[in-house]
DNA sequence: CAAGTGACCAAATTAGATTATAGTCACAAC
DNA sequence: GTTGTGACTATAATCTAATTTGGTCACTTG
């Protein structure tokens, strides 16, 4: 299960120490149970047994840790559709999984994860980094099974590549953001699959 | 301007009478001043001249009022659509219009008429008839225009009409839908062109 | 110098008391 | 029967004071 460590949100002293591992662990307990808005940083502060003012050492703010925990969330998301893409053998097979497993995963954490979904959403309402990354990547993994698409023939050539990800990736987005799927919740489980039938058809060579 | 008087949302009294309207354009005024919550049923009665309890003699609460003024809101767009879709020759460019339109003319009243819109929004949000009828509208409109492209044989004719216009729905949704569309305006003027272009590619024969 | 904290402040949040509002009803005028 | 209302209630919105909370900093301790 692989971080995104990535554009190093706004963090202080050691990047690699024992107690910021401790307040990660517990942000994590802590915002699943409570939510993000009912924990407090003394709370965390607490739980691992130094003051307030320790935690602050590591972090610039309590959005800065929230940020830290949505991360390891959308992670989580993200090394699932890599798991899928990587199960699957052809372009067209990778595309249709991706998108499913995006979807399904996003809908199961809603479900099973409510507070970590809703600091997710709340996140990609806000533009934090670590949902743009997320998207970013989600964006860099489409890219890799159009071309490799492309490449194999299976997959249309003449559209500049940018585009063709582009649009699709508009096609993605209300299963993909956060913010927007808990509004799509009641075909999200059916979407993907007719939405990337359509897509596929429009990729025909 | 036709409007939705589908689904006659709870109301009281004569249809057609006098003050039913004298409310309605009361409420239309003071809804897109002050917004929905900030008028109160009183102030639409003053403005008319009445008492607050005649008001109920023709409406069934707040809400039948909101959701009246959400379909005059909404029918609007519809007529947009409408105009767009005939002043178009062949299928794809009705079809090509109606995207375009539908999203313009929805961004055009984020920015326009805003209160208006977060009524929208929120009927939308909560389900209303007002909201449910609009949705239907437009899926009509886009059954016919499809259908028109089948007969004349500019669409393919193999997957059933439904499926085709289910899908198609759900890729115009984001902006279609008043709650969703707030959350894709950066997008949403050059997005219905992109994703026309996926949907026709998809429609070939 | 590294690890750690209590005391402090401004801004946000809560709780509770108060007011305003949606909705009803019995009743009057015509 | 139709048109219309003032008086009423329960609930939701609003205001205010008191409390919490995010965040900082000077200061120990080892």
């Amino acid at each position: 299960m692989n971080e995104i460590e990535s554009s190093i949100p706004q963090m202080r002293g050691p990047a690699d120490h024992n107690v910021r591992d401790q307040i990660v662990e517990a942000a994590e307990t802590h915002f699943s149970h409570y939510g993000y808005e009912k924990t407090t940083v003394s709370d965390l502060a607490k739980a691992i047994g130094f003051s307030k003012a320790y935690i602050y050492k590591f972090f610039d703010s309590k959005q800065a840790i929230g940020e830290a925990i949505c991360s390891k969330t959308l992670s989580a998301i993200v090394a699932a559709v890599e798991e899928a893409v990587a199960g699957a053998t052809t372009p067209t097979e990778k595309f249709r999984r991706m998108f499913k497993t995006l979807a399904s995963t996003g809908v199961s954490l809603f479900f099973n994860d409510r507070k970590l979904y809703d600091i997710a959403a709340y996140s990609a309402g806000e533009g934090w980094p670590s949902a743009q990354a997320y998207c970013e990547r989600i964006r860099q993994i489409l890219t890799e099974v159009v071309r490799e698409g492309r490449e194999s023939g299976e997959f249309e050539r003449k559209t500049p590549l940018d585009e063709t990800v582009h649009v699709i990736d508009l096609v993605m987005k209300p299963y993909v953001n956060p913010l927007l799927l808990q509004y799509n919740l009641d075909v999200a489980e059916e979407a993907p699959v007719q939405l990337s039938n359509l897509v596929l058809r429009s990729l025909a060579p």
